[in-house]
RNA sequence: GCGCCCUUCGUCUAUCGGUUAGGACGCCAGAUUUUCAAUCUGGAAAGAGGGGUUCGAUUCCCCUAGGGCGUGCCA
């Protein structure tokens, strides 16, 4: 059918109410009535009656109408198959044994299943997946995550707990909530998915993250973080005072960091007051704790963790809390200003884990910075 | 419009006719504590609506409503 022919139908079948399907107007006629100068297509010839139907793993039995399925095109008027035909042909040619998808294709199984019966061929075992949903409930879309896997790795998100999020949107296995990617394996059936949509979730998912974040050892950590500081919006920045001592403190502090934060880009913001210039800049919190008798404590730790040595976690730990015991004060009073001195934030990771990053010289030149 | 699929706490889910409807995230409260987290304890929170079937329905069937997908000479 021609073009014109083809929008015509579509109009006419949209005005009373009926699929707009080809209607098989050249169907059964002799190529030699078709008119001078059109390039044609092939379409096939469905079935008109009865129903085809799909047996699926995840959606069990479906069955469409065949006057529903209209006669679709299998080869385009310039002589290139399309898709429905290609797929067919290419999946048989490859021995494909098992279809797994999106849902999205489940009409397009009916499809390519008549292609398969014209064919003679055997269809492959099918299993349709539920697609997954934005936050609203409504197609994803890049704003709600349809994004490559390389995009949550720079927001931060380990493959491991990306991995574990998304196995548990659909399936299940019991109340168990985490899996290692071995336990995945063995354990994931088709049989076990469910064949609801679900919604994703990026609080669940950070959740997840947090989780693995705080399972992984140093190393791992430093290297998923270079995708992150590569593309940070200060990158070269970043680059310049890591390579300037900052990647030593960032190494140190890290176990500390990985516990409080739930993302890579979360941990690493957390981790930039290590490479900060002094004197610090501080928020209005910090700033408030440094009232009072503050300075009159950072100036006796600045004396006695002076003499600490080595300047180890347990050797600084030791002066801080004997200081606020001398004192007669609660640890409290004199961790906070040490805190605000020391990161020029009010909450940090502990601030003897702190020290211990930045080393001796920084601690007490920034200790002096906000004693004076 | 038509066809197909879906519908349990806000979210992810368990349940495969009989349960005080369970777990997880989030939320609230408490414990712990140098801040923030983490951790522990406790709490609020669900069977879309209406008909059936059955001694008994979240579970099986039908209808309605809502949502999704498809409906290309795209893949």
């Amino acid at each position: 059918a021609t073009p014109e022919e083809l929008t015509a139908m579509r109009e006419s079948a949209a005005a009373e109410g009926r699929p707009p399907r080809y209607d098989g107007r050249w169907r059964d006629r002799d190529p030699s009535e078709a008119p001078e100068g059109v390039d044609p297509v092939v379409r096939i010839k469905a079935p008109r009656e009865g129903e085809t139907v799909i047996e699926d793993l995840v959606q069990g039995e479906v069955r469409f109408p065949n006057k529903d399925l209209d006669d679709l095109v299998i080869q385009r008027s310039d002589g290139t198959p399309t898709y429905m035909l290609a797929v067919v042909v290419d999946d048989h040619d490859m021995d494909v044994t098992h279809i797994i998808r999106g849902d999205d294709h489940l009409t397009n199984a009916a499809r390519q299943s008549i292609i398969y019966e014209a064919l003679g061929w055997p269809v492959p075992k099918m299993a349709h997946i539920p697609l997954i949903h934005g936050p609203d409930g409504a197609k994803l879309s890049k704003r709600h995550g349809a994004l490559g896997v390389d995009a949550y790795r720079t927001m931060g998100y380990l493959p491991e707990a990306l991995r574990n999020y998304l196995v548990r949107l659909g399936w299940s296995h019991g109340d168990e909530e985490f899996f290692t990617t071995r336990e995945m394996i063995d354990l994931f059936s088709l049989e076990a998915v469910g064949r609801s949509p679900a919604r994703f979730d990026f609080t669940k998912l950070e959740n997840i993250n947090g989780h693995y974040l705080r399972q992984a050892d140093r190393e791992r950590l430093l290297d998923a973080l270079e995708p992150v500081i590569a593309t940070a919006d200060d990158a070269a920045d970043l680059q310049e005072k890591l390579d300037a001592g900052g990647r030593q403190r960032l190494a140190v502090a890290i176990p500390s960091l990985a516990e409080r934060a739930k993302t890579l880009r979360e941990l690493l913001d957390n981790a930039r007051f290590l490479w900060s210039e002094r004197p610090l800049t501080l928020e209005d919190k910090a700033a408030k704790l440094l009232e009072g008798e503050a300075r009159t404590h950072l100036r006796a730790l600045h004396t006695r963790l002076e003499i600490v040595d080595p300047w180890g976690p347990e050797e600084i730990e030791e002066v801080v809390r004997r200081y606020a015991d001398d004192a007669g004060v609660k640890l409290g009073k004199v961790a906070q200003p040490l805190r605000a001195a020391l990161t020029g934030k009010a909450t940090s990771p502990g601030i003897f884990d702190v020290l211990v990053a930045l080393g001796r010289a920084e601690s007490l030149a920034r200790i002096e910075d906000q004693a004076a």
